[in-house]
DNA sequence: ATGGTGGAGGGTCCA
């Protein structure tokens, strides 16, 4: 099974692009971010022809996560629990959750939390908490297949950022980030990616826009996959697919696809 | 010096 991550940075201004990139990669499950748009916005039709339903949670503007399945979506949860404890963020939709042939798997848009030190860097930290909280909680105790995608808003290690020492101070290389994403991994988690590229650097999954970054190669890798023990015993791939990002008018992200072995 | 770019929406906010 191929199961696809992908901030498409606005799914209509983005369509065409993810239409074709669809069709090109033919995964079972893709995982989307950032669509812009509320649930009755997002371009349903146009994807349902190409074989896929669509779980969604929206928002006008901003955030927005997405499942797309060729197969039947199951027990779909909408947002991360602990929102209302917290008394925030029940209007930013960065969490859904369903299960896909056996195997629970989540969209992923986490906080970028720029400018440090401040609210929205804050914020981010509160954001991992509560993921690792859920994870803790409910997904690894229930010992099946979990596969967690998306934008994570997080360079693990330097290895992973164009240069380390320009973004040191970054809310997406912070220390406090790191370990927060550390923490969530020691829960038992697997990083797809890296466990099958241990030794690789400047590999990225989003560039940005300005200062000709593509062109330069200038990057960040921040989509990530983290599987539970039962996903990752059928990891078989993970590779990043550079291709939508040199295209016209493409989102500032790259897909990242995993493959599992059938269960 | 200044996000130098892009998306949403119609102000700026966000990344």
């Amino acid at each position: 099974m191929k199961i696809a991550t992908f901030n498409v940075n606005s799914i209509k201004a983005r369509l065409p692009r993810v239409l074709e990139w669809l069709e090109a990669a033919q995964p079972d499950v893709a995982l989307l971010q950032e669509l812009k748009c509320e649930e009755a916005g997002f371009p349903g039709l146009e994807i349902e022809a190409l074989g896929y339903k669509a779980e969604v949670l929206g928002q006008k503007s901003y955030n927005g996560v997405a499942i797309l399945s060729r197969h039947p979506i199951e027990d779909v949860r909408r947002g991360l629990p602990g929102a209302d404890e917290m008394g925030e963020d029940a209007d930013q939709a960065r969490y859904i959750e369903a299960t896909v042939r056996g195997v629970r798997v989540a969209s992923i848009y986490l906080p970028n939390g720029n400018p440090t030190p401040g609210p929205k860097f804050d914020y981010k930290l509160r954001w991992m908490a509560r993921l690792k909280t859920h994870v803790e909680e409910t997904l690894l105790p229930s010992e099946q297949p979990v596969a967690l995608g998306g934008d994570y808003n997080v360079c693990p290690t330097d290895a992973d950022v164009y240069d380390p020492e320009g973004f040191a101070d970054d809310a997406l290389c912070r220390p406090e980030s790191r370990a927060a994403f550390r923490a969530l991994v020691n829960l038992g988690l697997t990083e797809a990616w890296r466990a099958l590229h241990p030794n690789a650097e400047g590999k990225y999954s989003y560039w940005d826009y300005g200062g000709g970054a593509w062109q330069k190669d200038n990057g960040l890798r921040i989509d990530h996959f983290l599987l539970s023990p039962q996903a990752a015993d059928r990891l078989v791939a993970c590779e990043i697919d550079r291709t939508p990002r040199g295209k016209e008018k493409p989102s500032d992200h790259t897909p990242v696809v995993v493959e599992l072995q059938a269960g």
